[in-house]
DNA sequence: AGAATGATCCTCT
DNA sequence: GAGGATCATTCTC
């Protein structure tokens, strides 16, 4: 279950891959939605996109945060760890633990082989933030969202919600005094 | 051709 | 909380 994810839309964002025009890599961002762009980086991490918008359009959101409903222990193995919050709690992590590379770089998300299923209803508390981690046109935008209430979500999103829950109690106080 | 950079994670202190 | 890993992509010369 996708519990954390990050918007990236073309031209009119900075930090977005596709910003500055077509690429190889960014290739598949300017085709048709509900395609999986997959890049390398870091030397060590997959990063996961679904890719958004009509064709010609590039834009795309990164899955950060999975809450692992079936086969677990798969993903578990992937990951080389027991402790199930550390399994696909990130960007890095995730495309990690359900084995993709950038051999799925392209893959047809509207297909049987792999894809995405579920409500589209909004049906849980979600908090929207800024983009982490990201220089230039990250902080304005609030195109960070997660499960207010999950704990499958980035290390960063876990900070964003300690703060807000500390936010909320020193208002509380406050208000109390 | 070479250098810089990065939508991160892990380890160690 | 700091720093290293590690390499594909992009930018610059």
């Amino acid at each position: 279950m996708i519990v954390e994810t990050e918007a990236y839309h073309g031209p009119d964002d900075p930090a977005c891959h596709a910003f500055k025009g077509r690429t190889a890599r960014n290739e598949v961002m300017f085709g048709k939605p509900g395609f999986l762009y997959v890049y390398f980086t870091y030397g060590n991490h997959y990063m996961l996109n679904v890719v958004t918008e009509k064709e010609g359009f590039p834009a795309a959101v990164l899955l950060r945060g999975l809450e692992p409903l079936y086969g677990i222990e798969e993903m578990a193995r992937r990951r080389n760890t027991e402790d199930i919050g550390n399994i696909s709690s990130g960007p890095g992590k995730l495309a990690r633990s359900l084995g993709i590379t950038t051999a799925q770089n392209g893959a047809d998300l509207t297909g049987s082989k792999i894809y995405m299923t579920g409500p589209s209803t909004i049906r849980r508390s979600i908090i929207a933030s800024p983009r982490i981690g990201i220089g230039e046109g990250g902080a304005e935008r609030l195109w960070r969202f997660f499960l207010a209430d999950n704990p499958h979500v980035s290390k960063g999103s876990k900070m964003i919600r300690e703060n807000s829950y500390a936010l909320k109690a020193a208002r509380q106080m406050a208000f109390v005094k």
